[in-house]
DNA sequence: AGCCGCGTTGTGGGT
DNA sequence: AACCCACAACGCGGC
């Protein structure tokens, strides 16, 4: 006769087969392949259980600075996230720790078949990921992960330009221009289980985070204006999308002050991919002054400023020529300066629009061509030879003649006489001599680029270039290939 | 969405 | 008719 003892039976039920989908970014029902994958999976393992889990980070919680509100919008969407899985017969399942012990934890207790995911491409997950890989695969366990939280797998993109990354706008188009059309959106999982699902082992455990437990100081949250969460998003999208006069007029923000909050990924504040160019910029308020009143000496460009601080609108290329002279090409002011100039002057001015465009025009992100430097002299001339512009917005230079109006301290004495203003006395002399300077400033911007920036901190995953075999799946060991990929 | 110097080519008037 | 010459227009490379 067989003893039955209650250990083994424990023992048996904890091989029941488990399916684990880990989600981290994609904190939705809809458009989740890896999701769908887990849930496929169900199918080829009869009375499987599925654990979608999220995993809290308790050294990133005490370390990471993130504000109430934010705190506020994950336990949302972790709350709303766990309501829709409790409709399908299944839950959420919140574990606590760094996500390697957790992983050790279930691999060794849960008799996992299978872990699924949406990749993160950010610098933490990265690395947290390969090392979660690398204990399913000594644990003989699959591992599925998916591209769904960018339209483009960014290895593919970053493939087609010789595994660098854009950083410029034509090269960032040219490259999703070759990249085709992205994968169609997946439909929302609204199945989990054929039959009626397994019975809950944790029943009790693993609950959703609070926001006590994350250390929120309450009086610090804001107005609960947007709430977390795909029902919400879901809703908030269906809301907008019936906006036709909005949503038609998108593309040209100047007309809509309430737009859709900007993606910060552009401008990524991580220091081994800084953007900006360090430029070794003067401080010269003398200048700064100067240019911003309209008073460098220069004709074309004090006109142009005087049009700004008096009527609050220029033409894009009269800004192209006052940045390019305050930056670059002339008074060797940073970029920075300009921009609170122009912020205070435009009224067209948008942040995100007047910070990137000072960037490019001070050749300091996204345009390079340092050595195309706008004259203040000879630009205007192509389209205004008469200096019509300069003789309404600098009334004092209006008598002079056309020859003389674009660089009135080269006319001769008889000539300035005549036109009723003595350079230097009545309108300034140039405060400096474009023709010399600019060449100076070419070597600067020469040097400030030849600088090679410091070096990324080891052990920083970094995408390396995959060789041509790897395009061929089949051939290289899944592990493999991910490795090539990711570390 | 630069500017300059240089060389080449084209043009028109004059000898 | 053939040639000279000044000048404009254009293309290119370097910064």
């Amino acid at each position: 006769m067989r003893k039955i003892n209650p250990q083994g039976r424990a023992q048996m039920s904890q091989k029941q087969a488990t399916v684990i989908h880990w989600f981290r970014k994609g904190l939705r029902l809809h458009d989740n392949p890896a999701l769908i994958a887990a849930v496929e999976k169900l199918d080829t393992l009869p009375s499987a259980h599925l654990r979608p889990i999220f995993i809290l980070d308790t050294k990133l919680v005490e370390t990471y600075r993130v504000g109430a509100n934010r705190w506020r919008f994950l336990v949302d969407s972790l709350a709303d996230l766990d309501k829709s899985l409790r409709s399908l017969g299944t839950r959420l399942y919140v574990l606590r720790g760094d996500p390697v012990s957790q992983f050790k934890f279930a691999l060794k207790n849960w008799n996992v078949k299978l872990i699924t995911y949406e990749t993160d491409t950010e610098p933490y997950a990265r690395k947290r990921d390969v090392e979660v890989f690398k204990l399913a695969e000594e644990a003989g366990v699959e591992v599925k992960y998916f591209f769904s939280h960018t339209l483009y797998e960014p290895i593919v993109l970053l493939r087609q330009n010789k595994s660098e990354a854009p950083k410029t706008y034509q090269k960032f188009l040219d490259v999703v221009s070759k990249a085709g059309e992205p994968p169609a959106s997946k439909v929302a999982v609204t199945e989990v289980y054929k039959q009626s699902p397994p019975k809950d082992p944790d029943k009790d455990k693993y609950q959703l985070p609070t926001l006590r437990e994350l250390h929120v100081d309450e009086s610090k949250l804001g107005p609960h204006l947007y709430p977390g969460g795909e029902t919400e998003a879901l809703r908030r999208l269906t809301q907008v999308m019936t906006r036709k006069t909005y949503i038609s007029n998108f593309e040209k923000p100047n007309t809509s002050p309430n737009s859709i909050e900007p993606s910060t990924t552009v401008l990524s504040p991580d220091p081994n991919l800084l953007i900006c160019k360090q430029i070794d910029w003067d401080v010269n308020p003398e200048y700064l002054s100067a240019w911003a009143e309209g008073r460098t000496g220069y004709p074309f460009i004090d006109a142009i400023m005087t049009q700004l601080r008096k009527e609050g609108w220029i033409h894009h290329l009269a800004r192209h020529a006052v940045a390019c002279f305050l930056t670059r090409g002339d008074l060797w002011i940073s970029w920075e300066e300009g921009q609170l100039v122009f912020e205070e002057l435009l009224l067209d001015a948008d942040v995100y629009l007047n910070a990137g465009n000072w960037m490019w025009l001070s050749a300091s992100a996204f345009f390079h061509q340092y050595y195309r430097v706008y004259s203040p002299i000879v630009f205007g001339k192509k389209t205004d030879p008469h200096g019509e512009y300069i003789r309404k917005y600098l009334p004092k230079l209006a008598k002079y003649p056309p020859n003389y109006i674009y660089e009135p301290w080269t006319a001769p004495m008889s000539v300035q006489k005549a036109a009723g203003c003595i350079i230097g006395t009545d309108y300034p002399k140039p405060i400096v001599d474009h023709a010399k300077i600019h060449k100076v400033n070419l070597q600067r911007m020469n040097a400030a680029y030849k600088k090679v920036p410091s070096p990324p901190k080891k052990n920083t995953p970094k995408f390396t270039r995959a060789s041509r075999e790897d395009d061929d799946d089949s051939s290289v060991p899944f592990a493999k290939k991910f490795r090539s990929e990711f570390c």
